[in-house]
DNA sequence: CAAACTTAGTGTAAAAATTACACTTTGAAA
DNA sequence: TTTCAAAGTGTAATTTTTACACTAAGTTTG
């Protein structure tokens, strides 16, 4: 076959690669994941309660990356954020759970076809972004990460992956203050570190720890509306991390 | 188009996806890319001295991973060896230099067909693999990281991707034993560091530090043949690494 | 066979980073 | 004004990192 139907097609998708997307959250106490109910999308009255990444096939004219950023928006109104590739997921059954099969079926030119996903990951703070899903995918909602259980596909292999990716990056970089407030709480960072490495940091160490860093800082403005003595607000300062060596730096 | 082509030929290439393979070796001194002289493939008589690293399409029924293990064998003889995905790479761009298209038009059945390409690395020890490529790739060879200008395709990113990658695995994972015998000096390791990161470390201070960590364990073996005192031979102990607080663990 | 050469191999002290640990302060709410 | 909840603070002991220069051992050369 040559010259395939696909290269002749250029804006059109491509069968054969897709892209789904981990984008984590933070709520102050528990790290949260975005996720769809796939009934809701197309319209279709397939009764299946399945929770999936956002993700989709890749058109042939645009690249990967803009593809994630794309499918994204269009499932889920959030757009322009830093999406960052986890790797490429290719085992044969991917896509071979009956209820998996009965909804690619119902929604794709091609359900038989042999899929590549690259699974990409993002920070985002909930609270800045509004979910504002294309009509066919009516159920995007945040869930926490310690309660998800069985995910369309292979969704969970990409989730681990994510989380994992999250959790070293977390360590080399300042990636975390994407899930804060732009002005937070040292209790804030506090909580958000503990929640994604677990319980064993100390409050005291913590706190000279990142202040140290000399890219936390304080700011004039404190907590407001809290019934206890209120936290001084402190800000990340991205050109005093740029000026560090980063090789040997890392957060904790 | 319900149910393409090429989900009824599931042992034949998908079009849309390939793997290309950085693999890195040591001769002691240098770090050494395992390359391909285009040319030699498939007989063709094709003026085009490019090098590029050892890549196919996939199969439709072989999993991402084994293809590469199946690409890596074909093309340079090499078999069961640890190959790591790097990431996915689909530039739009990424296949359409003069020379690439004169070659994908010579040897691929859909030359114009989008493909992403999955990028793996590995390490090994060049003494210990003959390089025995299928007869349609005759020229693989090794060549000084260093030294390597511009490559076929896109090959100059999945190289820049695997070398990152390559450092800050080896900053943190035994890794670097694979590019070294089974009983090597201090000093070869040492050698492989600096090669690697470059001159910054103290002698004396990398001795110490690694000796401590408890999985380099001495043998009662020396070098021979060497014109200077001969070094006492060590050996990496996988089982003791094993042991070890994987997460806070790291090498300089 | 003695001298020269080359790499192997060793210790210490100062500085910096990490750890463990408990009480006082402040503002709001009762 | 008392109570409650989280904010905020310091120090000493330990561990880790860093900087630094000479002696040891075997081979080659004259």
């Amino acid at each position: 076959m040559p010259d395939s139907i696909q290269s002749k097609f250029q804006n059109q998708a491509n069968s054969n690669v897709s892209v789904d997307c981990t984008v984590f959250g933070f709520d102050g106490h528990k790290i949260k994941v975005l996720l769809l109910k796939r009934s809701g999308r197309d319209k279709l009255d397939i009764e299946d309660e399945t929770l999936v990444l956002p993700g989709d096939l890749i058109l042939n004219n645009e690249g990967i990356d803009q593809a994630a950023q794309r499918i994204l928006y269009e499932l889920t109104g959030i757009k322009k954020i830093f999406l960052e590739q986890v790797g490429a997921f290719g085992r044969l059954d991917r896509l071979s759970k009956p209820l998996d099969q009965k909804w690619l079926r119902a929604v794709r030119l091609d359900p038989g076809a042999r899929v590549i996903t690259i699974g990409y990951f993002a920070l985002i703070n909930p609270e800045k972004y509004i979910l504002r899903p294309a009509s066919f995918a009516k159920y995007a909602d945040w869930y926490d990460l310690d309660s998800i259980s069985e995910l369309g596909f292979d969704h969970n292999d990409i989730l681990d992956a994510a989380l994992k990716k999250l959790k070293s990056k977390l360590f080399k970089e300042p990636i975390g203050f994407k899930l804060l407030p732009q002005k937070f709480s040292l209790h804030q960072l506090y909580s958000l570190y503990t929640a994604i490495f677990g319980d064993v940091l100390d409050k005291r160490n913590f706190r000279r720890k990142m202040l140290k860093t000399g890219f936390i800082q304080e700011t004039d403005v404190y907590q407001q509306g809290v019934p206890h003595k209120p936290a001084k607000l402190y800000t990340f300062v991205r050109e005093n991390f740029d000026k560090i060596n980063h090789d040997k730096f890392n957060f904790y």
